[in-house]
DNA sequence: AATAATTATCTTAGTGCTGAGGTAGTTAGG
DNA sequence: CCTAACTACCTCAGCACTAAGATAATTATT
């Protein structure tokens, strides 16, 4: 889904295709699109590059840093927080339990529900691997200054709940 | 990949997890990773709900957006272009050809290497499509003003780069 | 020329996830 | 109660792509 596509052609490569025509608006909403895609693309190869030193998926992590900083969670509280499937937390938590690192637990009032809980070798884990993590993104990001960082989160936040908010589009 | 994970803890959760202790610089180079991720992801929403409904997918899409504006070019050229698997170009191109929107052409001075160019049909349909696109991501990111879009590119594209730059990280 | 190293593409097997649909448990209305 | 609607989770088929390796053509070295 990564769209280092839709980039603007290197300029002045003489080709035999068509010029760029956009007006400045939407100039600037391409180009912004496609470095925020790069950018995305290169920190998580960064956090990929970490996990997957310990044989775990990006998905994986988020749910193990889940379940370490707020306890038990219902598989549903999950799926919601990591942006999943449901079909998907199903699919994450079952390769979890198979590496012995989560379990799942019935909810005494809902007996629908089942509570995803670390075990202690998952408990291991992620105590260990977690702030691992935190330092290889701090390195990874640190072309900008704390400042800069603030004020892109405060740009981006702004820029993502517009964009979460609207209709995926109609046209 | 996506990093819906890795966020901190929505405050106030009276769990029985772990308390989030960060340094400020961890802190807000974890927060933006996770505010990037999600910004990047919802606008990525809007650009698949786009071309999906042409039956396409973003890396398609991004295939004809480069042949349409820069001409005929190498496979390996496009690989780069849109950061696939070479392996992906191949099989991107594939589906393209299957479809009758690009062909291969060899090239005259280098028996390894084809060419992938338009057909007609693909040329009419990405010269449709991609005044579509753009006005579909300029909608997607109107919560910023063009200003506003300018900034948040110069320090995403900083911050791109490098992490592009430097090597995946071993810890 | 012969050999090695490099480059360009293709092949194959596999990964990680989505999406549609299904079952069982729960809540609400009549 | 009894039905309907909803919710939580799971199953399964399939998709988009990757990674490793194979093949074949080119360039560089000896």
């Amino acid at each position: 889904m990564s769209p280092r596509d839709t980039t603007p052609p290197s300029a002045g490569r003489p080709g035999e295709g068509h010029p760029l025509r956009v007006d400045a608006a939407t100039g600037s909403a391409l180009r912004l699109w496609v470095i925020l895609s790069r950018a995305q693309d290169a920190v998580a190869q960064h956090a990929m590059a970490h996990v997957a030193r310990h044989g775990l998926t990006i998905a994986e992590f988020g749910i193990l840093e889940a379940l370490y900083h707020l306890g038990p969670q219902l598989l549903s509280e999950v799926q919601k927080r990591l942006l999943v499937s449901s079909g998907g937390i199903t699919f994450l938590v079952n390769r979890l339990v198979a590496k012995g690192l989560v379990e799942r637990q019935s909810c005494p009032t809902d007996r629908r529900a089942r509570y995803a809980a670390l075990t202690p070798a998952g408990e291991a884990l992620i105590a260990r691997l977690f702030p691992e993590h935190a330092a290889v993104l701090t390195e990874a990001m640190q072309a900008l200054t704390p400042a800069e960082q603030q004020t892109a989160a405060d740009l981006l936040r702004r820029l993502g709940l517009a964009a979460a908010a609207t209709p995926p589009a109609a046209k």
